[in-house]
Parts: structure tokens; sequence; C-alpha cells
RNA sequence: GGGGUUGUAGCUCAGUCGGUUAGAGUGCCAGCCUGUCACGCUGGAAGUCGCGGGUUCGAGCCCCGUCAGCCCCGCCA
């Protein structure tokens, strides 16, 4: 098909924006056709573009021929230039922003052409391999325009909140220097340097903490991320953070600029949240959410209910309370009618949860309206079954039930057991949120709508790696110990805390961050701790111990995850959607079907290929050897290399799995030849 | 590294106990149609049942392997 040039064509209006008001109006359009309606000698098309839609119509009894002609050759998401006249519908549609009015055509212009479209473009059920193999196409869909649209509001937005605050925005480098604490790098070969690599950054944490010491009071930066690890639903290996950090702060200090900015965040979409948010110590927040980042919209809590199988004939559970504080019974206890009505099959279901997070089985007892039923209740005495029911009773207080409820129990370490119940307590109140007749209880599970923020507190500083057999930091190795364990650093390294606070909306990580250490004896201290010595800290954090002794300022700061909190105010529950060109689970792009083989020239020039093909390096101080590569062809690389002259060899040859001399390149001298 | 789940027409899916020529809706193509807006009506084309192997007289269906998407555990300072 001939397509018609853009020529001079200008836009008058964006098409979502035509009202009756324009009635009469000539004007002049631009998009893409969302769908014709063709009747017979009366066509209707929907015209696309980023603000809007608007229809246009031809008469075949008033239009131009050659219109028409051009108009019937349209297909779905052609891309036109459309003139007409802005008139009132015969028929109009309420359902449409532009439904009362309509263009009548008086010129048209085919931009170009589309083959019709592997998925269309208003289902949602499309397959997401599909969806990312066109993903320019996904994204012309209004839910993911939408989405990005927020997210670009959400960095505006933050940017101006911090920009009110006199912070300064600041680049730091993306081809940085791999830190061996932490995520697995993203590695980049050096080519000017044999062997040698860039690490893309995990996070900017040395730099921004740098610049603190440089005299940058108040730094932000919204910056891109690298993390090598598996991903998850909202975990991607390339993501973005907001990355604050200010000098002279207390914690208290750095949670106060950024609770505005989740306040004003949640209202662009509707959401009214108060500052300041709770506050939860890390002890507190496991022993009774079962989580570091517990989901706030679920009151409920888990308790400790060791003591009241401590004479039990249930040795599984009597066995835990004479394990003095090794190991505990614990329980969830969720109250109500649906609680109690819960299925077998359903059970089933949970336990087989339990099992995926390391539990052995998942023990219950239900009191519902035909009496106590447990999976144990054989082992349960008189004596037992009478606590249980008073316990029943004492969750049920205050709501409409008379005891009937649910509770599930879990034994063993508080780390197995908070892993197991964290993880129910919320399925199992959100399943129970959709069947509960009690409105009470209903918010006591789940307020589906809301938005709970936290904060985490007082994280453990280490923790003992079974892996390394030393202790690692918990947030990074540059967080500053709570003063008040100072002491512990040496003692019990363990149970030191440290000055570092999680933000938490609904279940997800949103941010994190701490107070850092801003003296060289506190760092040398905890390298210590951690199993760096002085002459490996030297090495690898050689330039923050000198800015650490050249006046570093008390510090501290935060990053927040924007992928995963604009996914949150989305109100979606996959990363995927607020990226333009996310990763797949298996860490692929399935539109550029990155990542991909390169040419053996790039591998040669980035002295990384091997095998059959071996780069060596040689020169005139060391003629008589060459390294890597097999014996034999060591062998033959110097009986090539010995007839040449000293300055001839000094270079790289690269040699087949023959012998044979596939390249060289001078390293130095002027170019040889072969 | 491990567990679960899905894969059939361009798309979304159905496909009985293993049994004749693998179906539907939608999209696509053609024709008709003056108020549609998920336009309607008529007709047509369209399949490597993810891939490889096996069992069987016979496999979309059963078995083994493999690839890909998704979810989870480990991992993610």
């Amino acid at each position: 098909m001939k397509l018609d040039r853009l020529g001079d064509f200008q836009r008058t209006h964006r098409n979502g924006d035509l009202r009756l008001d324009h009635a009469g109006q000539t004007v002049r359009l631009l998009g893409w056709c969302r769908r014709v309606r063709n009747l017979g000698s009366l066509i209707f098309l929907d015209l696309r573009d980023r603000w809007g839609l608007v229809q246009l119509v031809a008469n075949e009894e008033t239009a131009d021929p050659d219109l028409l002609a051009k108009l019937k050759a349209v297909r779905s998401e052609f891309v036109l230039a459309a003139e007409g006249v802005v008139a009132e519908r015969e028929s109009k549609n309420p359902n449409m922003a532009t439904g009362d009015i309509e263009i009548r055509l008086t010129g048209l212009r085919i931009l170009n052409t589309a083959a019709p479209l592997p998925f269309p473009l208003e289902d949602e059920g499309v397959g997401e391999d599909l969806r990312l193999t066109y993903r320019f196409l996904d994204l012309r869909r209004d839910k993911l325009q939408r989405n990005l649209l927020l997210r670009s509001e959400v960095t505006n937005l933050t940017r101006n909140h911090f920009r009110e605050l006199d912070f300064i925005e600041i680049e730091t480098p993306i081809l940085t220097k791999s830190t061996p604490e932490g995520a697995r790098d993203y590695l980049v070969p050096s080519r000017m340097h044999p062997g040698e690599f860039f690490a893309l950054p995990q996070s900017p944490q040395l730099f921004k903490q740098l610049l603190q010491v440089s005299g940058f009071e108040r730094y932000i930066q919204i910056c891109r991320c690298f993390r090598d690890e598996d991903l998850r639903a909202d975990r991607q290996p390339e993501f973005t953070q907001i990355d604050v950090e200010m000098s002279f702060v207390r914690q208290e200090d750095v949670q106060g600029v950024i609770e505005p900015l989740m306040v004003k965040l949640a209202k662009i979409v509707g959401k009214e949240v108060t500052a300041p948010f709770p506050r939860l110590p890390y002890r507190n927040a496991m022993e009774w959410y079962g989580s570091d980042k517990p989901d706030l919209r679920c009151g409920l809590k888990i308790q400790d209910v060791t003591g009241l199988f401590a004479a039990s004939g249930f040795n599984l559970f009597r066995a835990a309370a004479d394990s003095q504080g090794q190991r505990r019974v614990r329980a969830l206890f969720f109250p109500g009618e649906a609680a109690g009505l819960l299925s077998r099959k359903q059970l089933d279901g949970y336990q087989e949860q339990a099992k995926q997070m390391g539990a052995g089985g998942l023990p219950y007892a239900k009191w519902g309206k035909d009496g106590l039923s447990s999976s144990f209740k054989k082992f349960l005495d008189e004596g037992a079954e009478a606590a249980l029911k008073d316990l029943f009773r004492a969750n049920a207080e205050g709501a409409s039930a008379g005891g009937e409820g649910l509770a599930v129990f879990a034994v063993g370490t508080d780390a197995q057991t908070s892993k197991v119940l964290g993880d129910l307590r919320t399925k199992i109140a959100t399943d129970l949120a959709a069947t509960e007749k009690d409105p009470t209880l209903s918010t006591l599970f789940h307020h589906k709508h809301a938005y709970a923020f936290l904060w985490i507190t007082d994280f453990p500083l280490l923790e003992w790696s079974e892996e390394h057999q030393r202790f690692v930091a918990c947030h990074h190795p540059f967080t500053s110990p709570h003063p008040d364990d100072m002491d512990l650093l040496e003692t019990d390294p363990g149970a030191c805390r440290a000055v570092a606070y999680d933000l938490v909306l609904n279940g997800y990580e949103v941010g994190g961050g701490s107070i850092r250490i801003h003296d060289a004896d506190t760092q040398s201290r905890l390298f210590r701790t951690i199993g760096i010595g002085e002459a490996e800290a030297r090495t690898k954090f050689g330039f923050l111990l000198d800015a650490l002794a050249f006046g570093a300022p008390p510090h501290g700061g935060l990053a927040l995850g924007l992928d995963r909190l604009v996914m949150l105010l989305a109100g979606v529950d996959n990363i995927r959607e607020v990226i333009a060109f996310p990763k797949t689970a298996q860490a692929r792009c399935l539109m550029t079907d990155a990542p991909g083989p390169v040419d053996e020239r790039q591998l040669r020039e980035l002295h990384l290929l091997q095998d059959t093909k071996q780069t060596y390096r040689v020169g005139a101080v060391f003629f008589e050897s060459a390294e890597g590569g097999s014996p034999e062809l060591r062998g033959q690389a110097l009986q090539q290399i010995g007839q040449m002259t000293p300055r001839q060899a000094q270079g790289l040859v690269t040699l087949d799995a023959q012998g044979q001399i596939l390249d060289t390149q001078t390293l130095s001298g002027p170019t040889f030849e072969f």
C-alpha cells in the first residue's frame, strides 16, 4: 500500500480532549486506528492516541470517493492523520469521554499500515510470554500505559519532594568495583585490563556515603541497581532505587523525610495514610507476626502456647516444652464461624503450604458447630482440652462468635515457627476475610484496601553464616551498631542490634536504611568481627577507610524500591507490570532475546575466549614462556613465537586447537604480521 | 540447586475410558449492510496438539526425557 506523508500536517487537538463545545470546528488529529466498523455506506473508526479515543465517521453519500476508498483500506492499528469537522452524534455513547461527538472526515492520510496483531489489545488473559515477546504492543494497552504514567508521576513527585527539602541529585558510576559481601554481582569484563572486571552496582551505597564525606549533606538519586540473583514476582535483576543519604541525622530524621513522601504518593492513588508510621522492633515483629515485613492489614498475632502442652500426651509438643526454650509451640487463633467451618480440603492446602515452608505438617484444632475437632485430639487429655477451649474463648473475645474458630500450630525453633506461621497468618486471614460474614472479624483479618505502612527497627547487626563459618552483616557491613550494644561487638556479636530500619507496606519491604559507621575505629572493629582482616579491608574498602579518616560526618540514609512501590500503588501483584521492558523469571528478555552469544572477536578482545582458541599473552620479557591453554598448545605457540624477534612476539597471539595463529594484537610497539 | 503448575488454530480455551476426518469463540480474508461503538449477517482459509523418545493394533490423552512461561523454597549485604 502506498503510504501518505505526514508532510506539513499539524495536530490541532488531542483525541480525548474533544467535547461538544468543539462542534463545528475543523480539527486535525493523529493516532492509531483502534477499530473500524463498516456498516456499508457508513463507516466508523475509533482513533486512539496517548490521551484518548475519538470516533471518526464518513458517509458514502456525502464523502469524497477517494477518501472513502482510503478509509475502506484501513485496518486495526494503522497509523492515521485525520482531518474533519466536530459534530454532535446522532446516537451518543455515554461510556466514552468523547461520546457526545464524532469527527466527520474531510481528509485522511494513512501514515503506516499494521499487520494483524499477535494478540488483542483489549483482552486481559493473554499469555505473558507472548506479551513480553511483543512488549512494544503490550505497552499500547491501557493498563500498562496507566502504570507507566503512574510511575512517571511517582518519580516526578519524588524529585520535587526532595528538591523542596534542599536535596541534591548526584549520579554515581554504573561501572564500579565488585563488593565481596552481599548479592552476586553482574560483571563487566575490562578490555583494557585483561582478566579484570567491573561490577554493576547492587546499590550506590559506598558512593553516597563518600558524598557525605564530601559535604553534600542531603543527597538523592533515582538510580538503576543490579543483582544477579533469582527472580520473584516482586524482584527483577535490574531495578530502580530511590537512594537517599543525609549527614548529621538520627534514624528519626531519615524517617521524617520519607514519611511525608509516602503520604503524598499514597494520595496520588486516592489513599489517605497518616504519619508517623508505627515503629516495631524486629524482635516483636518476629514474635507477633513471624516476619520482618509483616502485613499489618491483618492484626492477628502469633501466640506462644508451649506451656499449654507441658504435661500433654502429644510427644511432639511436650518435647518442645521440655527443650528449655530451644523449641517452642506457637499458634495462630482465627476466631469466627467461617474459621470453624474450614473444610478438610482447605486445611490440607494450608498443610501443603506449611510443608513448603519447612514444617513437618500442620497440627490444627477447629471449634465448629459440632464441637472441638483436632488433628491431635487423641493425644489431648481433659485438662489440655479444657485449656485449649479457654484459649479459643479468649481469642473470640470481642468478636460475636462464641468460641468457634481455627487454631493452627507450629513447633520448632523460633526461625522455623516464624516462617510457617508468618506465611499462614496472612494466607488464611485473606481467605477468611472473603468468607467471614461478621464484618468486625473481616477487618481483623484483612483490610483489603488499606495501606499499612510501618517501620521495622532494631534489626540484628550480624548473623551467623553456616556457609562462611563466620558472622556476616544482616544489612551491610557499614551499618552502625546500636550505641547501647557497642560492647557486644566482641563479646556476643549475634546479640548486637543495628541502627537499621526497613519501611514495610502491606507485607512488602519497600525500603531499608541505616545510620552508618562514620569513624574508622568502629569500622575496623566491625570488619574484624566479620572476619575481614586489616589487609583485606584495605584492598576492598581502602577508599572508604581513608574517607572515614578525613572528617566523615555522622550520616545515614535509606533506599526505596521504586518498582515495588509503584507496583503497590498501581494495585498489581507483579513488578513486571510497572516496568517497561522487564525480564522473565529466568532473567531473559523475550523481546530482544538477551542475553545472547557474542562473536569470537568480541570475546578475544575481552580476553574471555578459552578452550579451543586460546589467547596467549607474550612479550619480550617472558619470551620463553606462555600462559594458559594445554601444554601442547603452549608448546606450539612457543615454537611459532620462537621464530620471531622479541619485538615481534610482544603482543597477543590467538591460536586454534591445531596451534595455528588466528589473530594477533599488539600491546605496544608497531604492528607485526605473520 | 529444589518443588509446584501450564503448554492444542494468530489469540483465549474445550477435547469424554487411549479409538473414525482434533472442535468452539474470537481474530484474519471475501461478500452484504445508513447510526455503529465487542456493529450485525453469510461464506472461507487457518493445526509440528511445545520438542524428542517410548508403550500400544492405535496416543492430543499413558510413561520417560527435554524446552519455555508463571508461582514458591533456597538465594536476594
